[in-house]
DNA sequence: ATAAGTAGATAGTAATACTATCTACTATCC
DNA sequence: GGATAGTAGATAGTATTACTATCTACTTAT
């Protein structure tokens, strides 16, 4: 297909594609001529990968290079590859790495954070940046003075292991290696979307519960057609 | 307090603060002269949140001042203020909103979004945001083809619920209204921050343990001292 | 042959989040 | 009481990000 058929099934625009291309998230298509250039599903499926970590997963451009990138190096042993996989997904999620090292009070919270999962008897590597970006959110909790959500740190900690072992392996099942590695990139990215939005909606409900509504069948979740009419809190 | 004293304290440069004044993430300190003000410990403590929504939750400016404009509003109802307060959060978090209502495949993702949450019997209003946001991930996972996922809203969901059912009325609890309001928002956002982070350590170690590695006492989660020697990943 | 489409290059733009500087003061220390 | 440092408020400048637009020299379809 050309780059009008790209940009008309992917809902990218021509020169976002380019743009793209450029910057090396979309391998270019095999060349037919000076200017003409022929692009096929995996160049589509790559497009719709970009816009997923993109929109969804709120990556960067530059992060989502990253991400791509790895599922193009070549393969190796599944827990490597994971490994892998993960590492180029967790930097970019971790975010901006910005905490001065050198900040005793936050030196005083990696070793914090560093207690906390040798106490939770997790395999983690001393190197892993959400370890760093542990020690942030535990030092913003202490200076907005909610210890009492580190306190409830091991439910969180349970929480999340629950959700691990249940997407760790339905990943490393995918298939071929590739597919593994895919499948760990959207995984990792769009559970987390997936898992967030979910937990939004669920205080909704559990707040409407604890504030006495029946939690049955309330006044539904349509679209809104037309006129959305107008409930407990108005603001949209 | 003078502007330095702030600055030092917070670790915000006098600049940045100014720039919070002008765009009115900060309220003013009250006038002593034409130019100069005190600011008190109120005004430590909002730049402190400042910090903790921008760096750790992630929040745009822009964002961040909504969430607090929220919280300086009159008080209500504690469901109607968490309700308040969550919509104020919610929207940031939910992000761009950028998704074309009018494309077919999205309001059908959209009417699946709502179909879900009605099978799951939570009591959610039509118009919270967060069901556009559920119906862009719900697209962007059709679309990457990991509809298995999809599949698995339901283990996703309840997990949500028992996050939902831990943190909620741990928020109720936290006293007076301007304290459930200020739980609320923190609990949202840098608890979320708390559960991503948790999840990726969690898949390392899940990762690990299915590897064949023993889950106990490992090398260890020290903060990286000196030389923090090679593992398995390299990568840094 | 003419119109439409294309690759590749380069330049421009809008938004965001600061950062710097300037002026006219005020506080303070010796 | 004068020098020095600090301050409010205003305005302007900057770096980055993620596109978006335009231009040239083609190729392809009608």
């Amino acid at each position: 297909m050309r780059i009008a058929e790209l940009s008309r099934r992917s809902g990218t625009s021509i020169p976002t594609i380019k743009y793209y291309l450029r910057e090396g998230l979309l391998p270019p298509g095999t060349s037919t001529g000076r200017n003409q250039a022929e692009y096929d599903e995996r160049h589509l499926g790559r497009l719709r990968l970009i816009r997923a970590l993109r929109e969804v997963g709120g990556l960067s451009v530059a992060a989502t290079r990253q991400v791509l990138a790895t599922l193009d190096e070549p393969v190796r042993s599944t827990h490597e590859l994971m490994g892998h996989a993960h590492q180029a997904v967790i930097r970019p999620l971790t975010g901006s790495r910005s905490s001065d090292t050198d900040d005793p009070a936050w030196r005083s919270a990696r070793q914090e954070a560093g207690r906390w999962i040798t106490s939770l008897g997790w395999r983690v590597h001393p190197d892993n940046p959400a370890l760093d970006r542990l020690a942030d959110v535990l030092l913003a909790l202490h200076r907005v003075e909610r210890t009492d959500l580190i306190a409830g740190l091991p439910q969180y900690a349970a929480t999340a292991l629950t959700l691990a072992e249940q997407e760790v392996p339905t990943a490393r099942d995918a298939g071929d290696p590739a597919a593994v590695m895919a499948a760990v990139v959207t995984g990792t990215v769009l559970g987390e979307a997936l898992l967030t939005t979910l937990r939004l909606l669920a205080h909704e409900h559990v707040s409407a519960t604890l504030a006495g509504y029946t939690p049955a069948q309330g006044p539904g979740c349509e679209p809104p057609a037309g006129d959305p009419g107008e409930g407990t809190p108005p603001r949209r």
